[in-house]
DNA sequence: TTTCGACGAC
C-alpha cells in the first residue's frame, strides 16, 4: 500500500467526519468555508490526516495569496506526512496550480515514492507552463505512463502550437478516451484548423458537455456564429444538453452577429433550464443585449441579477457606453461603489469610453487621474486609447499629444503591461 | 474519504 508507511496520526473517526464536511465545502465551489471549518476544527483539538490535506492544498492552490499553501506546507512536515505519496502529490499539485513550478520540482525530487499521477502532476507543471523541452524530458523518462500522461502531452504541443506533434502523440496512442480526443480537437482549434477539428468532432465515439462547448469556442473564435447556433440546436436534441457555458457562447455569437431574434430566444431557453442565474451567463446576456441594440433589456437583466460580480457591471458599463449614455455610466460607477464592488481596468476602459462617446471631457480626465490615484489601477494602452480620443474630439489635440508621449514613456517603463 | 489531464464571462 503506497504512502502508509510514515509516522503520522492515525486516522480517527471523529477527522473522517470532520473531512467529509471539509470535502463538501470544496465541492460546493467554496473554498473559504473549506479552510474556516478547518480552522475550527484545529480549535476543537483535532489535526488533520493524510485525507485532509490533499482536499485542503486543493483549495490553497487556487488562493489568491500564497500564504494558505505555505502554512499547510509547514503543517505537513510537523504532522509526519513528508513522505506521504498523496500528501505529496497534493503539495506538488498546489505549488503547481500557482505555477511555482520550481517549488513543484522540489517537492517532486524529495519525494521517496512516486507513482505515475505524481509523474502526471509534474510533467504538467512543465506543460502547463510552456517549458516544452522539460516536459518532453519527463515523458521520456517516465518508468510508467497512463492516458492521462499522453493527454498531457497532447495539451502541451498544442499550447506550444505544435498541431503535428500532438497529432502525432494522438495518433500512436494503442486507447483513447474522451479527455484525448477533446484535447486533440482543441489543439486543432489553437492550430486555428477548424475543419480538422470538425472532422475529429463528427470522428469520435462519444462527447461530453466540454467537448460541445469546445466546439462553440473555436466556431466563435473564427467568428463562425451561424456554426455556434446550429451547434446549439443540435445539441438540445442530444443526450448531452447545454450548461452555462454554452448559452454564454451563443450569447456572444448573438452578440458579435446582430442577432436579437436568436439571443432572445436562447435567453428563454437559459430561463426554462435554469441556466439564466450565473453572473457568467447574465454578464454575456447584457453584452448581446447592449450591443444587439437593446440596451433596456440589458438593464432588465442587470436588475433582475440576484448576484452581481464586477464583470455584471463592467458589461452594463461598457453597455451604455455604446449607447452613448455617458452619465447613465457613470451614475451605475457611483451605484457600483456603493455596492461595495471593486473597479478593475475594464471597469475603466468602459467609463472612458462612455466619457468619450459622450463628449464628456473634464469627467474622463478625472477618472484617468482617480484609476491611478484612488484606485491604484495603472493605465494599459487601452485606457491611453479612450483618453486620446476623448480629448482629440474635444479639440484638445496637443493634451492627445502630451497623453500619447506619455504612453510611450510608460511603454518603455511597463512593456509587460502593454499589448 | 485522500493525489494528475479536456471547455470557462466584460
Amino acid at each position: 500500500m503506497a504512502g502508509l508507511s510514515c509516522n503520522c496520526v492515525l486516522p480517527s473517526p471523529e477527522m473522517r467526519k470532520w473531512n467529509e464536511i471539509i470535502k463538501k465545502n470544496m465541492l460546493n465551489g467554496d473554498a473559504v468555508q473549506a479552510m474556516v471549518t478547518y480552522v475550527n476544527v484545529q480549535e476543537i483539538g483535532f489535526h488533520a490526516d493524510n485525507f485532509t490535506f490533499p482536499i485542503l492544498l486543493k483549495a490553497a492552490g487556487r488562493w489568491s495569496s500564497p500564504c494558505i499553501g505555505l502554512a499547510l506546507h509547514g503543517q505537513t512536515i510537523k504532522a509526519g506526512f513528508s513522505s506521504h505519496v498523496f500528501v505529496q502529490t497534493a503539495l506538488l499539485n498546489m505549488y503547481r496550480s500557482r505555477r511555482c513550478v520550481a517549488d513543484a520540482c522540489k517537492v517532486f525530487e524529495k519525494m521517496p515514492v512516486k507513482d505515475v499521477v505524481a509523474w502526471n502532476s509534474i510533467l504538467d507543471a512543465y506543460a502547463s507552463t510552456g517549458r516544452m523541452d522539460d516536459a518532453l524530458k519527463v515523458f521520456n523518462s517516465m518508468p510508467s505512463k497512463d492516458l492521462s500522461s499522453f493527454n498531457i502531452m497532447i495539451s502541451c504541443y498544442s499550447s506550444t502550437g505544435k498541431t503535428l506533434s500532438a497529432r502525432s502523440i494522438f495518433d500512436n496512442m494503442s486507447e483513447k478516451d474522451i479527455v484525448s480526443w477533446n484535447s486533440m480537437i482543441l489543439a486543432y482549434i489553437q492550430g486555428e484548423d477548424m475543419e480538422r477539428a470538425c472532422d475529429l468532432f463528427r470522428e469520435m465515439p462519444a462527447k461530453n458537455i466540454i467537448t460541445w462547448n469546445t466546439m462553440v469556442k473555436g466556431f466563435l473564435q473564427n467568428q463562425l456564429y451561424g456554426e455556434v447556433l446550429d451547434l446549439f440546436d443540435e445539441m438540445k436534441n442530444t443526450n448531452c444538453l447545454p450548461d452555462y457555458l454554452t448559452v454564454t457562447g451563443v450569447f456572444s455569437a448573438c452578440a458579435h452577429s446582430g442577432s436579437l431574434k436568436k439571443g432572445t430566444e436562447a435567453h428563454i431557453y437559459a430561463i426554462d433550464y435554469g441556466l439564466a442565474s450565473s453572473p457568467h451567463v447574465t454578464t454575456a446576456l447584457i453584452d448581446m443585449y447592449a450591443k444587439c441594440g437593446s440596451i433596456q433589456q440589458g438593464l432588465q437583466v442587470f436588475y433582475k441579477s440576484q448576484v452581481k460580480d464586477i464583470y455584471c457591471w463592467n458589461a452594463l458599463i461598457s453597455g451604455l457606453a455604446l449607447h452613448g449614455h455617458g452619465y447613465a455610466a457613470l451614475n451605475l460607477f457611483d451605484k457600483m461603489r456603493n455596492s461595495h464592488t471593486r473597479p478593475d481596468d475594464i471597469t475603466f476602459i468602459g467609463l472612458l469610453s462612455a466619457c468619450s462617446h459622450s463628449g464628456l471631457v473634464q469627467e474622463g480626465s478625472r477618472l484617468f487621474n482617480s484609476m491611478q490615484n484612488e484606485f491604484g489601477i495603472s493605465p494599459k494602452i487601452e485606457h491611453y486609447g479612450c483618453m486620446v480620443d476623448l480629448l482629440s474630439r474635444a479639440g484638445h489635440l496637443d493634451c492627445a499629444l502630451q497623453l500619447i508621449k506619455a504612453a510611450i514613456q510608460a511603454r518603455r517603463s511597463h512593456p509587460g503591461s502593454f499589448a
